[in-house]
DNA sequence: TCCTGGCTGTACGGTGCCGTATAACGTGAC
DNA sequence: GTCACGTTATACGGCACCGTACAGCCAGGA
């Protein structure tokens, strides 16, 4: 038998990586092959073609930033505002972050991804809403304060401004107390 | 004398529409001269090379998208919150905002661009702080809704949620209402 | 040991793009 | 009409990448 020297997951992971890091334009076979220290022989073996590997990309994709996070969440317990965090902080993480956004921007010019963003969205969209609705009774203001939740976190990595003053991490927290606190009870 | 059958900005208007519908990898010089009905002949007599026509596009981006937003928001004047919605409706404009999306995706791979991207942000903060601080006298809780603003406008162009019943319109026009609405006088 | 299978390197034709060189073109000046 | 000059098309060598073909290699089973 053969050795599965560099396995299917070896591609699949090298091409998160270089997606994460220089988009999805950057992945490219051969490129990949290089930084892995093989030829791209063995490559077609594990894939028809490039799309394929960029299919599976999104699969593990999938699976990793939405699947294993629920299940996480659900394990550790604790009240709405614990797991609205810890939710956000294992969906951007160091490794899911990068490939989070390029994921976004990729969506962004093709339908098929933008469909499978979509799915991913929703699922944490409905962890803010069940969260949020936990201290907050208007329905629509709990919409309203899950996409501020949402947009804060996927949106302030996209933004280069500065606070003069405070760093980052103070305004977004003091950004994340008002959308968390003091709802209106109308 | 010749007669700029497809001048110098041709080529940046190009570019920039395929900077904003592909990104910039999409950005050829012969795919663009192709759309453009020309061969690249021409091209190289106004620019040196494709860098030189990335740094062209930056520029006129970096003129339209915040000099000339600033000075018809100046013109126009009128209260902090009609003063905002229409620099938000200005810099996201149907032409501008794809561009500006694009820059964003392409400032986390290119210094550069991350530096232009800072001082465009910045002077938008500037002006979202200051209206928000007419109403809103805490330093802190300006600068967190001025985030706030600022992620919720760039933020969900990246989103791909649904809001069962609701248009998104609808939940992105309560987000703003708690944004701008109400703010602690602590 | 030998055989077998998958993994690997190498080579190939094709494509799209870069930047350069150069010749054809055509418009406005004269 | 003729000229000049900027704009264009064409052609070139180079490079990176695609997907295919095929031959060599190297564990692990018989």
């Amino acid at each position: 038998m053969g050795t599965m020297r560099t396995p299917r997951e070896k591609w699949i992971e090298e091409g998160l990586r270089t997606l994460g890091a220089a988009g999805v334009d950057a992945v490219r076979v051969e490129a990949l092959a290089k930084t892995l220290g093989v030829t791209k022989g063995g490559f077609y073996g594990y894939f028809t073609d490039r799309t394929a590997l960029l299919e599976a990309m999104l699969d593990t994709w999938e699976r990793e930033s939405i699947d294993e996070v629920l299940d996480q969440v659900e394990r550790q317990g604790g009240d709405a505002r614990t797991k609205i965090r810890l939710a956000g902080r294992l969906t951007l993480s160091e490794r899911l972050l990068p490939i989070d956004l390029a994921v976004r921007d990729w969506a962004r010019r093709d339908a098929a991804v933008a469909e499978r963003l979509r799915r991913v969205d929703n699922r944490r969209m409905d962890l803010l809403r069940e969260q949020i609705g936990t201290f907050c009774t208007d329905p629509d203001e709990v919409e309203a304060r899950s996409l501020l939740a949402f947009c804060l976190s996927i949106g302030h990595h996209f933004l280069a401004a500065e606070h003069d003053g405070r760093t980052p991490a103070q305004v977004r927290a003091h950004a994340t107390d008002i959308i968390l606190n003091d709802p209106h009870q109308s």
